[in-house]
DNA sequence: TCTGGGGTCCTAGGACCC
DNA sequence: TCTGGGGTCCTAGGACCC
């Protein structure tokens, strides 16, 4: 049963994000359709794209020919994390002057647990108003709301009403909304939980709820533990909490397990010479990053992708702990070694530290530079612990920038995941002939 | 001129030790 | 002579997220 003492929870997901960001700072972009990208110039897809863009046909992860081609007039604009993450953190301040229970989930979104701010606020709609005022009016940007009782079906109701959207959906209006909703919608299902549920003549959360779950066949015996969880998912069940975002402090679960970054060349190589110098510079990217955190580590992980994207990927666990650029490269240079560059070509170099221990670090006396580790703690707060845009820091690193992408394939998930508990049953996934018979 | 770049979590299977 | 089990660490690979 669920619990008695009903939460009210916030979804706020800002509109088109980074291009209202761009089209706020530069109003000459403003009422135009801009195109957020990587390198404008690289082998690139479309971040996120205005809503004039949009009418053009522009979606998040066309490759930048089909998004020039769908729209000619569209702007082409590079990344700048920067700005978004100084965005971001003023939304996360606004936030906590309404709740403390604040939990960002990434970049452009936040949950909010707003129970028991009523006599403060109103209810869950005035406050919600309120909220979207203050950001319409200090950030000068949009966003969409969903309240709902638990974080997943706000993640749904926010979707509801876009742009600039708001929706309640009420625990009465619940069954009837889940009813017909496409079970890809669920946070945690994607492409391929999504084929084998179909397989099962499981289209929607109505039908998933419905489908035995400890009987012979049900969800259980398919899936392992996470049918359980499927079926509770369908029925909008979701005890995650809101994880509280404390500024500079991490909880436990959110510390940094690996560190790394990666780029597509802009032209395939075959030049070992070439792939070890974007090596090298990837090595010392990571080494800084981890440095800066106080962060050393012991594996060292290359993946390479070859013009055909299929993949190699290995990695090397060594004595010490490390935070320097010569021994991350020196190690990622030793699995280099292994691939025939010259035949196989490269399109992808990536390198990744991971296996951390957090070092003993000291805080700089000066107090310029404490808000500046400061500024860099609050920004991996948001950028590390959600994975959601590389982090370049441009303006200190005074360093090549690296191009920013955000994915297409947004499917929610993550805060199912911390309490889901639930293990994957890779067996049943690994192709249709150990796939249980369907009938 | 097809297909970014960050992450997290999970699993199976092997090596090794007691 | 034959037969073991548990625990830990490590690697490769896949699914998921924005």
């Amino acid at each position: 049963m669920e619990p008695k003492n009903k939460k009210i929870i916030l979804h706020i997901d800002m509109d088109a994000y980074f291009a209202s960001v761009e089209q706020k700072a530069n109003p000459h972009l403003r009422g135009k359709p801009i195109m957020v990208c990587g390198d404008p110039n690289g082998r690139s897809v479309v971040t996120t794209s205005s809503y004039e863009a949009r009418a053009w046909g522009v979606k998040t992860g066309m490759t930048l020919w089909e998004a020039k081609k769908a729209c000619p007039q569209g702007i082409l604009l590079p990344c700048d994390p920067d700005k978004y993450v100084e965005v971001s953190l003023n939304l996360l301040s606004i936030y906590k002057e309404f709740t403390p229970a604040v939990e960002v989930f990434s970049i452009d979104e936040s949950f909010l647990d707003i129970t028991g701010t009523e006599r403060l606020f109103g209810n869950p709609l005035q406050l919600a108003e309120k909220l979207k005022k203050r950001i319409r009016e200090e950030i000068g940007l949009t966003c969409s709301v969903g309240i709902a009782s638990t974080k997943l079906l706000a993640k749904l109701a926010s979707d509801m009403r876009k742009p600039d959207g708001l929706f309640w959906l009420k625990d009465e209006k619940v069954a009837e909304f889940l009813e017909d909703l496409p079970i890809s919608e669920i946070c945690g299902i994607g492409p391929k939980l999504t084929f084998y549920l179909n397989k099962l003549g499981i289209r929607t959360c109505g039908e998933l709820s419905r489908y035995p779950v400890s009987a012979p066949g049900g969800l259980e015996e398919r899936f392992g533990k996470i049918g359980v969880h499927l079926h509770r998912m369908a029925l909008g069940l979701d005890e995650g909490p809101v994880l509280l975002t404390e500024s500079g402090i991490r909880e436990d679960e959110g510390k940094v397990k690996s560190v790394g970054h990666s780029i597509t060349l802009p032209k395939d190589t075959r030049n070992r010479e070439v792939a070890k110098n974007y090596l090298l510079s990837l090595s010392e990217q990571v080494a800084r990053r981890l440095r800066r955190k106080h962060y050393k580590g012991k594996t060292v992980s290359l993946v390479i992708r070859f013009p055909d994207f299929s993949h190699f990927s290995q990695q090397k666990t060594i004595k010490e702990f490390i935070d320097d650029a010569r021994e991350i490269y020196q190690t990622a240079l030793s699995l280099l070694e292994q691939i025939n560059i010259e035949t196989l070509g490269v399109r992808l170099v990536g390198v990744s530290v991971s296996n951390l221990i957090k070092g003993v670090g000291q805080l700089s006396l000066f107090r310029e530079e404490w808000r500046e580790q400061m500024l860099l703690e609050a920004m991996d707060e948001v950028n590390d612990r959600y994975g959601e845009f590389t982090l370049t820091w441009g303006r200190l690193l005074d360093k090549v920038k690296t191009t920013n992408i955000l994915s297409p394939a947004w499917r929610p998930e993550k805060h199912v995941r911390k309490y889901s508990n639930r293990h994957w049953e890779a067996p049943v996934y690994q192709g249709e002939t150990i796939l249980p018979s369907v009938d």
